[in-house]
DNA sequence: TTGACTATACCGACTGGACGGTATAGTAGC
DNA sequence: GCTACTATACCGTCCAGTCGGTATAGTCAA
């Protein structure tokens, strides 16, 4: 690990806004270079190819998913609560390298895709275990993965607005309890 | 239109077939041409452009859209059984075309986003008249939508299994009903 | 303390292949 | 003679990856 805030964190943030914002065929590799500020050699020199880029982005994205799932058990208005409201827009870093991921698994690179669907697994485990059903929490990770995609495919076609304190989503979660699931672990 | 499968739509389905199999990166024209079995040439008298392609294919998409609605509110197992379980596999035309749409939303223009977000309106509207409540039309709805972008996107990775039989599906439509969902028209 | 050498970090011109699109000449069937 | 193609060649652009070079800091031995 280098010292400084660097160069190669840099690139890695480019490329997840880039494949947010412009999608798979916009992260090219000199435009994440320029957007982190480097050369495409300096680019280079970091990641040897742009599957590497790909490898280390995905290898973030999975520690993310961990600082988060220990966010949300510790979330103290409860595991489901915390999964929907934060199904819904771009904020946090985590949501943002979600959204990468789920754009970079439009494109058919399969490393996105399993990683998504680790990571899915990982929120049924976490989600069974608070609410004791399997199908229950199946059915909340699935709205859960329904707010997600739709906020990362749809873009500005989206009907859905993208506030975690839309009312709409507390209403959602009134239907989400008649399901049986605890709103508290 | 001419009498048997026609090469306009061979290609169509070919670009389909391509963008499911190896995504928006692998449905070139050299490669949709090849899989449908005319020349490139003979794709571009049909489609004049690639912007062209994607355009008929968008509108294939809404006109299988339509279809699909009518046969859901048709279907005698009730709109939401059928909407659940027609959100899994790869099977029908209309399947493939919204799995092949939700690869190349977003990734380069944006209609495939928003022919995405029209679809999803319009079955949140079939829905909410059948459930009679909003929310709860949207739920399930939500839940359609992350069954079938779990399918879109994870590929190979997924852990779902894509047979609308399957007797967890039986099990989540029964946990949708605690929602307050008619399950028949 | 200075000069030789090494490692790390980065630059940017260039190459080669892929891809979208154009063009043209020709063919089979109605 | 028109529609619906096939076949092939070619062009310009874009893009991943290569390669030679530069800058800086540190090591070490005479």
């Amino acid at each position: 690990m280098p010292r400084p805030a660097s160069a190669r964190d840099r690139v890695l943030t480019a490329y997840e806004d880039l494949l947010i914002e412009s999608g798979e065929r916009g992260a090219t590799l000199d435009a994440v270079a320029a957007r982190a500020g480097v050369s495409k050699g300096g680019l280079l020199y970091h990641f040897g190819s742009k599957d590497a880029l790909v490898e280390g982005f995905i290898a973030r994205l999975m520690d993310l998913t961990e600082e988060d799932i220990d966010i949300m058990l510790a979330a103290p208005e409860g595991v489901v609560d915390y999964i929907i409201r934060t199904s819904v827009n771009e904020g946090t870093a985590f949501d943002r390298a979600l959204i990468a991921a789920a754009r970079l698994a439009q494109t058919a690179d399969p490393r996105a895709g399993v990683a998504l669907a680790s990571i899915h697994d990982r929120w049924l485990d976490v989600v069974t275990q608070v609410v004791g059903d399997a199908t229950v929490a199946r059915a909340i990770v699935l709205i859960s993965d329904g707010l997600y995609y739709n906020s990362a495919l749809m873009g500005m076609g989206a009907t859905e607005p993208n506030d975690p304190t839309d009312e709409r989503l507390d209403r959602l979660l009134e239907v989400i309890a008649r399901l049986g699931a605890a709103s508290r672990p």
